[in-house]
DNA sequence: CGTATAGTAGAGAGATGTCTCTATTATTAG
DNA sequence: CTAATAATAGAGACATCTCTCTACTATACG
């Protein structure tokens, strides 16, 4: 009962990405995201009390969208074909969401939300739980233990340096060619058991 | 001629570059660079005549003395020794100097200065000309000839490496003992001229 | 068909930030 | 010592953004 709505939350959350992605997070302001639906900003608070609501929510929707092939790629119980697979997501999964991406990898969430807000705290408060505890599973499997050393490599390996690339997916019309194969080498490299030479 | 200055240029600059690596980039408001001060925002209008000159020539300063020991390191005439040199660099820099190594892999220019200042437009295009032919002078010369691959994979291993590193630094008290080996590894797989296996 | 309800619409209050303007103060040169 | 000058000091004009409040509108259900 009511009238159907013409704006949805999701309507609202690709707004606000649109506008974080294509004029930087200080260009989400809710007349912006208002204004690029159509819609007054007060039909904007209708749906989310606060600003930091929006931009909070729109978070947890990308990071969940991008961690489920991640975690799937981890599963795979050779190591190797695992971290490949991982690295592989994100290039891919990079390209087919730019903007989801860019938002990713260019803000910190302190920096698109200046307030967390409280009924969001538990969600972000578990948000990273199941990669932690995945990557620790990575890390005792392929070198036999998980200590500080195994595991900060293990992340740099399977998430910063992956992030690192993403400049070059977002920044051109399409990955250049030699992108996902670089970094493959970069992280498998890290992931290497035997002592490199020095 | 006239009174001696109590907050002098540099003064001014290093108390935006506080706030912007303990607050984040919204904290460096002019009012908030006074407070630091302890002056009033008009001493700070003073000297510069916008917020986004002041974010600007703190900008330039900070790149210019990151980009002096790198461009140092990659003279080394041995190719190898002159991406370790560089590696290195990143990373000890980094950790002499958190706030400046935080702002500069935490915000993009366009973050941190909304509308660039006139009076430095020239500086601005000019800035990266050194490291760009810096690189393109060891891309020449690590694998023969740079071409749109070589120089991605030069740039991937030399600088956005390293850069992925760098919150390593800054977010523990002292970077892990493993970090710069890691990475060294890291980098100079990416800059291997043999096939590595697939 | 009419009423309850979910939603849209938009004006405006209040907070915060940038920048301007005028007054005051310290320092140097003559 | 005095005048010129460079700098500090701080009030407030103006812009922008968040969020509130009230009025209006469309739809579903009986």
């Amino acid at each position: 009962m009511g009238r159907t709505a013409k704006y949805t939350d999701q309507d609202i959350l690709d707004a606000a990405l649109g506008l974080v992605a294509e004029d930087g997070a200080h260009a989400a302001t809710v007349v912006a995201i208002a204004k690029r639906l159509g819609a007054p900003s007060g039909s904007i608070y209708h749906r989310f009390v606060s600003r930091d609501l929006i931009l909070a929510t729109l978070w947890i929707r990308t990071v969940k969208r991008f961690q489920q092939g991640f975690l799937e790629a981890l599963l795979h119980e050779e190591s190797d074909t695992a971290a490949r697979l991982a690295v592989t997501h994100t290039l891919q999964w990079s390209a087919a969401h730019r903007s989801e991406a860019k938002m990713l990898t260019m803000y910190r969430r302190e920096d698109l939300i200046a307030l967390w807000p409280d009924e969001l705290g538990g969600e972000l408060a578990t948000l990273n739980d199941e990669v932690k505890r995945s990557v620790i599973a990575f890390t005792a499997a392929h070198f036999g233990q998980a200590t500080a050393e195994t595991l900060g490599r293990t992340r740099f390996a399977l998430i910063e340096i992956p992030y690192a690339a993403v400049g070059h997916i977002i920044g051109s019309a399409q990955p250049p060619s030699w992108l996902e194969h670089t970094v493959a080498t970069a992280s498998l490299a890290v992931l290497a058991r035997q002592e490199p030479v020095r």
